[in-house]
DNA sequence: TTCGCTGTAGACCATGTGGTCTACAGACCT
DNA sequence: AGGTCTGTAGACCACATGGTCTACAGCGAA
């Protein structure tokens, strides 16, 4: 391991190794434009890594890099979602919160990403790996809000888990399309009427 | 015009001209695979046309044809609303007969599609114009929400058709997650249990 | 030192890609 | 017939793209 060239490289971020730095990169830049928008040489530009350290850590190519930064960018999700439901007493206020999570944290980009899970989604007819990634990712963040919604004693965890994911789906792809927070603060601001969900 | 062509390429259908054809071709491969997952020669094998036609029809290229097959694809969908909530008695009566409709629809499909918005969406960083057309269809959706929301004297018709919007789209990311029309059974139930929106 | 392992470096290749351009076929008009 | 307009036909091009392959730099072990 060569941490001497990726301190010139890398100078504020806490990359333990380029592998992560790689995965970092590729969902940043594939949230931006899909996977099929993306051509592997600006993935590796924007690392500052060689094609050759691509192969290596990522033997399967560019589907590879794919799946695993899903599958990381979902566990990030998934864990901004249990932190937000952390002080919350209803499902309704849990769900509040992450809606303002989202929204503050969409404010602050110059460019609204979609996301991880949508930004594969199409390119998973060609690469079934990919639509693997895709409903696993769905998949862990179900079973979280069924518990959440179980722990805050909402009468029907399943209905409320499913119709949740949609609207957050929903909601993120509304505020690509508009290039602004708006969606997830109306979101917010009908969980906290008590009109959604 | 030439019609013995057509009517020895196209068999069953109602194409009055090339140009149609283009369009639905290109709407089709789009929503299956993404704009940049689908290359323009792939488009004029499908619809058995030369590139020569295509750029007579759509002097702005892929760009110009997706966005006026996104147009015209919403379009579509915007009747199927219409027409779905014409027997309806209150709003969520309405998006329930729509969400059958749908769900009838991908049962039949072998492949599972994109929303029209989703599958271009992506591709907007790069094509301002993609974008341009994305929030037309979404904006003409959501206000033919509206207008049925407050026909059917629904107490907040923007709050709910902003919402609905997300259940939508959402709903049919997780279709098409899932290759599984039942992310939209299960809201169609919602709506007649009364308890999304 | 020598050897082998991890990981970087990037030239190179076959193929794919959107777009341009010239040619021309049929329809319709005069 | 000749001429013009609409629309088809597809060769051609410059460039992008994912992937392979060889070389080698640094490090630790023997």
């Amino acid at each position: 391991m060569v941490y001497m060239w990726q301190r010139e490289r890398m100078v504020t971020l806490d990359n333990r190794d380029n592998r992560a730095l790689l995965l970092r990169t590729a969902s940043l830049l594939f949230r931006q434009r899909g996977y099929n928008g993306v051509p592997l040489a600006e993935i590796l530009k924007v690392a500052d890594l060689p094609k050759g350290s691509l192969y290596y850590h990522f033997p399967g190519g560019k589907c590879e890099l794919a799946t695993e930064a899903t599958l990381a960018a979902g566990r990030v999700i998934e864990r901004a979602v249990s932190r937000a439901f952390e002080g919350a007493e209803t499902f309704a206020e849990g769900m509040a919160a992450f809606c303002d999570v989202i929204a503050d944290r969409l404010r602050t980009d110059t460019l609204i990403e979609a996301c991880p899970v949508a930004s594969i989604l199409q390119a998973s007819t060609n690469e079934p790996e990919l639509r693997e990634a895709a409903r696993t990712v769905l998949a862990s963040w179900s079973e979280g809000l069924v518990l959440q919604a179980a722990r805050l004693g909402h009468p029907a965890p399943h209905d409320v888990a499913d119709l949740v994911l949609m609207q957050m789906e929903g909601a993120w792809l509304l505020a690509v399309a508009e290039q602004s927070a708006r969606p997830f603060e109306r979101l917010g601001d009908l969980y906290r009427k008590g009109l959604a969900a």
